[in-house]
DNA sequence: CTACTTGCAAAATATTTGCGTTATT
DNA sequence: AATAACGCAAATATTTTGCAAGTAG
């Protein structure tokens, strides 16, 4: 049985403020200025308990560390591989993708996750301009 | 200037001869079998290398170690929970979904995965099984 | 009480990097 | 020659885990 702790709550009320998809680090110095003694292992724990639970997601993007987000609804991100900041895409995901899916392979889908990678908008101009600049 | 070498064809060889989307351990592993003295740290720099170069495609599941595949076109995974496989999903990907994010976001895509997660048939199997005969 | 959780530290994984040498162009 | 790539080993992440002590149910 999975019992409630002041770790668990402060964790997932930090996630739920943010819609940056931070990193386990970020989410750790932030619990840290509540509870200073806690440990980077128990957000670890805690934060593989709480997607078990189905309560938030982890994201896993080229180039190591996890994000994670409260948001568990299907929907797509946006990674830049400039700044390598992640985006939430505003685009309503396909609703027949998983059935269909689902009856072709006779896989048992729990979840799926859609992910774009690119150079977002902000990054593409300080290209371009370095790029004029420096010819 | 990318200069060819021995190691870098073998990896893309080995990477080539297989549909199974190894870690880099296995690639290693499998390599070494041509070049015994070839070390890991080449195997990540090419590994990364030929990615960059749009010759390979890696991909970042849930849990740790990056999986590689000489696919580079665009197709569905499908990861099972329980015994870690990787498979391609056999269905055609939404033709207009890159255009329309594409458009929406204003950013500019240059590739995008999408993941589904669940239980494979065979592991689904096993676990029915063990339930039965557990209860 | 029992069993889940924690902090701490160590271990286990995974990936990158510095450096002197070797190979490709 | 110049520069990219290599092997090796050490350094960095990143994530997991064992354990004794603490806490929720």
């Amino acid at each position: 049985m999975i019992k409630r702790s002041k770790q668990k709550e402060v964790i997932l009320r930090v996630l739920r403020s943010t819609t940056s998809h931070p990193t386990v680090t970020w989410i750790y110095d932030e619990v840290r200025k509540e509870i200073p003694r806690i440990s980077l292992g128990t957000v670890y724990r805690n934060l593989k308990l709480l997607r078990e639970r189905g309560e938030i997601s982890e994201l896993n993007l080229n180039s190591a560390p996890s994000r994670f987000e409260a948001r568990t609804d299907i929907h797509y991100h946006f990674i830049c591989e400039k700044c390598r900041r992640v985006f939430d895409v505003d685009e309503p995901p396909d609703k027949r993708l998983k059935g269909e899916v689902d009856q072709k392979t006779g896989f048992q889908i729990s979840s799926y996750q859609i992910e774009f990678r690119g150079v977002c908008r902000e990054c593409r101009e300080t290209m371009d301009k370095a790029e004029s600049g420096e010819k």
